[in-house]
DNA sequence: TATGAATGAGAATTCATTCAT
DNA sequence: AATGAATGAATTCTCATTCAT
C-alpha cells in the first residue's frame, strides 16, 4: 500500500556512483555526492545498500556480470573455435571501447581491499564460460598449453591497457588498429 | 624551505607508504600509519613531504624512475634489436616479480586522479629510451608499426594483469612460463 | 484528529515499547523496532502517538496509573492502619516483582527530561489516595511526622533498588524476606 | 617534545559530561557539546577516550571509585560498629546531598546497557570494603541477618529517593530531618 | 629538525518523521 | 486507517594538517 520500492533507483546509483568514480577516482567517491547525482535523499541510498562498501561490490558484480555475458553474446557451440575467438575478442574490445568508465571501474577494482572474497569468488565464477572455451582451445591444441591465469592476462591486460591509454589521451583507434590488436591477440596465443 | 637532506628518513617514509597501500589499499592510507610505520612522528612527515598528495606523487615519480633505469640497464646500443628486446623484457618481467607491490603501486596510481598532470608526464618522459628503442624497431621492420600507446599497452599490460593475479593467487612462474610469456610477446610483435 | 478507537494496537504498542526499552535501554528505542515488534508500519505509529516523546509519556502515565490503581487494590477505609499499611504495602511490592520492567520504566523516566511537566504533575496527582492515607497515620501518631517526600523515599526506594538488583542479578525473593522487608519498613516510620 | 598530553584536560571532559548529562538527560548528551563546554576541538575528545561509550564507563567508574572512597574516608576499625555505621552513612549523605550530579549520574546508568559487564563488576568491587563492613555487623548481630542485597538497597534506596525528589523539586534538607533518616536506617536494620 | 597533542572540517550513517499510495 | 519508502537534519567519528614545545 505505501509507495512500492523503486528498482529503478538501485540503477540510479549504480549509474551516479560510475559517474563520480570516473570523474573523481574512488577516493574522492562520496555518499551525500552519489545521492544528489541519483537525484535523492542520502538516507535513500541506505535503503538499497546498507554501506558505501556494499554499494561498491555490489556495483561491482552488477557490472562484471553485464560486462561477461554480453562478451559471451553470440557464443555458439556450432561455430569453430577460431570464429568464436575472433568473435568474443571483438565482443569484449568494442564493449571495453563503448564504456571504458564501466571496464575500469571492474579493472580498478578487482584487486582491490575494498572487494570481499566473497565478491572476488563471485566475480571469478562469471569467468567460468569464457574458460572453458579457451580450455578446449587449448585441448584441441589450436591455442597454446598454458595456466589459464596467463591465458587471460595475456589476451586481456593489452586490451585494459588500450583503454586506459585512450582514457587519458582521448585517442580513437580505427578499425585498422583494432584488426591489428587482435592479430597480435591471435597471434601470441595461436599455435 | 629545501628538501632536507636526511634520505634515510625520505626512503623509510616510501617503504612505509607501499606497505601500507600493498597491505589495505590507498584508501585506507592514514598518514598517522605511514609516520608509525616509518618510524617517526606524523609532523615529521610534514617536514619531507608537503602533504599528502605530494607523498604519493614523488613516491610514484620515485618509483617509476628506478623502475625503468633498471629496465634499461645492460641496454647496449651496439646489441641486435632482438637480442635487447629479449633482454629489456625480462629486465622488466624479472622486476615486476621482484617486486610487485612497487610495480603495482605504479599501474594502480598511473591513471588516477591523486597524480597531477605534471606528475604523469615527467613519469611519461622516463620512457623516452624505451620508446626511442621500439620506434628503431618499427623503423627497421623488425616489428609491427603501430601506434606506440597501442604497442606499450600490448607488451605491457600482459605483464601487468600477471603480476595481479600473482599477488592474489601466490602463484610461482616456472622459468619455462617466463619463457612461454617472452615468446607471446615477441611472436605478438614482430613480424 | 480524535484519538484512534483502537485500543488493541495501543495495547501492542506499549508492550513493544516496554520490552524494547527494557531490552537495549530507552537510548537504543528506535520507533522503527517499535512498530516492528507492535506488528505494525512504522506510519501507523505515528496515527496513535503524535510522535516518539508523546509515546513515551503517554506510556508513562498508562503505567503509572495502573501500577497506582493496582497498588490501592482491595483499600478499605474501615480497616485499621497498620492493616491497610500492610497490604498495601505487600501489594507495591508484589507489583513490582512481578511487573519489574513496567516498575523500573516509572522509576527510570520519572526524573528524565523525556517526561513533561504536565506528565509528572499527572503522576504525581495519582499519589495523591496514598498520600492521604498516609498524612492520616502521622496525624494519628502511628507513624512518623516527616515531609511527605521523604517518606515517600524511605518507603519506595528499598523497593525500588531491590527490584533493579533482583533484575540484574536474577534473585528471587523467599517469603521470608519479603516478610523481613517489610518489617524494616514498618520500624523505620512507625513510631 | 611535542605539547605534553595535558591529564587536566580528563576532568575538564568529565565535568563537562556530568554537567550536560545533567542538564539535558543522558539522550541528549552530544560529543560536540562535551567538547565545546570542555573547551576543546571535538577530535580532542577523541584522543582521551575511544568513544562515547569508553567516556561515559570511565566517568561511571571515576564517579564510583570516588563516592566509595569518601564514604570510606575517616573509617576506623578501632571504632564502635554503631559509631562507623553513622558516620559512613552520613558520610553518604552529604556527598549524595553535596553532589547530587555525581550520584545520580551513577544510580542512573548503573542498571542501564551503557555499562559494559567489566564495568559493572568493576564498579561492584569498589563497595567491597563496605560491603565486609556490613557483614561484620551481621555476624556480631548488631544489624540483622539478610542477603546483602537486600541490606544494600534498604540502606541506598532511601538516598537516592531523596537526592531525585530533592533534584526536582528544590528541597533543602534540616539537620533535624537528617538525623531523622538516619534514626529511620538505623531502626531498620537494626536488632 | 622532531614531536605528537590538538584541531575542525568533512564523511558515513542513523532515525524520527512525512507522505504518496 | 495502514503502509513502508523516502527524506534530510543531526550525530558520531576520522584524519590530514598545524603548531606549541
Amino acid at each position: 500500500m505505501a509507495r512500492p520500492k523503486d528498482e529503478t533507483k538501485i540503477d540510479a546509483i549504480f549509474e551516479a556512483t560510475l559517474k563520480l568514480v570516473q570523474k573523481s577516482g574512488f577516493n574522492g567517491l562520496k555518499m551525500a555526492d552519489v545521492a544528489k547525482a541519483a537525484g535523492m535523499a542520502t538516507g535513500t541510498l541506505y535503503i538499497y545498500f546498507k554501506n558505501k562498501d556494499v554499494l561498491i561490490n555490489e556495483l561491482f558484480l552488477s557490472l562484471k556480470q553485464s560486462k561477461t555475458s554480453r562478451m559471451m553474446a553470440g557464443y555458439d557451440a556450432a561455430d569453430s573455435f577460431a570464429d568464436t575467438f575472433r568473435k568474443l575478442w571483438f565482443n569484449y574490445l568494442e564493449l571495453s571501447l563503448a564504456e571504458p568508465e564501466r571496464m575500469l571501474f571492474i579493472e580498478q577494482f578487482a584487486h582491490t581491499s575494498f572487494l570481499t572474497k566473497k565478491t572476488k569468488q563471485q566475480g571469478d565464477q562469471m569467468l567460468e564460460p569464457l574458460i572453458a572455451f579457451l580450455e578446449q582451445g587449448m585441448q584441441k591444441k589450436i591455442i597454446r598449453k598454458m595456466p589459464m591465469d596467463l591465458l587471460l592476462s595475456q589476451l586481456m591486460g593489452p586490451i585494459y591497457e588500450t583503454i586506459k591509454a585512450q582514457q587519458s589521451k582521448k585517442l580513437v583507434l580505427t578499425p585498422a588498429q583494432k584488426q591489428g590488436m587482435f592479430e597480435m591477440a591471435w597471434r601470441s596465443v595461436a599455435f
